[in-house]
DNA sequence: GATGTCAATTTGGAGT
DNA sequence: ACTCCAAATTGACATC
């Protein structure tokens, strides 16, 4: 709570602005560094590279901490798949290798985050809660760029006190939270506009409705081929309405020049409305 | 105890 | 092979 209350990423928001699974994916992708969803470059720099010295001592340390992950583990069900064991790798040497060493033991089987533990004074068991001032860090910088580099993560791991993994999955959760409210929004803006398209399709119904008694209630003559008489509503001129089935080719001729003496002597054939051709288009 | 939140985990796809 | 990420899920904890 408290934490993303305020969904005030600086993305913007609206209907096919939202990032899809796909070119959100892409967005943020790019082939030597991060960027984040804006397109803004952070570090065209990516180095990350561990010795295969170093790899070796830390997955050593790594199978420690499986074994004292399945105890101490705050869901105890940990699979530790070969996924799993890239992230140890991560965790314990890829970001934070000058504490590497320092930390294996602690953080290993401690399980949680020791200055948490130092905080507030709880068992290892405890689930980790950022602080307020960690969460604030991590918003701020959140609001800068939704992804990470590593130098940026190691920093904000630094800072923080956290280890660069938990920076690493807070930026996650951070996108997942700002996506499922983003898709959210999306969906009220649609709903709207689908109630809107949904009562003008009812106003034009009942107009198309109220226009065909109209045609009823007129004495014969009235009947006579109405299309040619069709007056664009906005400009209030007379229109041809050519091009109708019944009036391709010669309609709008008949129309034209002969209009002043009036629609009985001008018209030769039914002509028909085209929508296509509303002369209120022409308008 | 039901429910919501959130850190952490797992899985799978994509890029290099 | 490796890294990064999104998506789905899990489980601890807080709140009611």
């Amino acid at each position: 709570m408290g934490l993303d209350d305020s969904c005030n990423t600086g993305l913007v928001l609206g209907l096919g602005l939202s990032p899809t699974p796909n070119n959100y994916n892409h967005a943020i992708k790019k082939s030597s560094g991060t960027v984040d969803h804006r397109l803004i470059r952070l570090d065209p720099s990516l180095t990350l590279s561990l010795s295969g010295e170093s790899y070796k001592t830390k997955t050593a340390a790594g199978a420690g901490d499986q074994i004292c992950r399945q105890t101490s583990s705050h869901s105890g069900i940990s699979s530790f798949s070969s996924g799993r064991v890239k992230r140890e790798r991560e965790i314990y040497g890829g970001d934070g290798e000058e504490e590497a060493e320092e930390t294996t033991e602690r953080v290993v089987c401690s399980r949680v985050s020791d200055d948490h533990e130092d905080e507030e004074g709880v068992s290892a068991r405890k689930k980790l809660r950022l602080t307020k001032q960690q969460s604030a860090v991590l918003e701020d910088s959140f609001k800068l760029h939704s992804t990470l580099n590593p130098k940026q993560k190691q920093n904000l791991a630094r800072q923080l006190n956290l280890r660069p993994r938990q920076v690493e999955v807070w930026f996650q959760n951070r996108r997942a939270r700002t996506k499922l409210k983003q898709t959210e929004v999306d969906c009220e803006i649609l709903k709207k506009c689908c109630e809107t398209l949904t009562d003008e399709n009812r106003r034009l119904q009942k107009e198309l409705q109220d226009l065909k008694a109209l045609k009823l209630s007129q004495p014969f003559y009235m009947h006579m081929p109405a299309a040619t008489l069709t007056m664009c509503p906005s400009c209030e001129r007379l229109g041809g309405g050519g091009g109708g089935a019944g009036g391709v080719g010669g309609g709008t001729a008949a129309v034209d020049g002969e209009t002043a003496k009036g629609a009985f002597s001008i018209v030769t054939k039914p002509r028909f409305y085209n929508p296509f051709t509303n002369p209120s288009a022409a308008c």
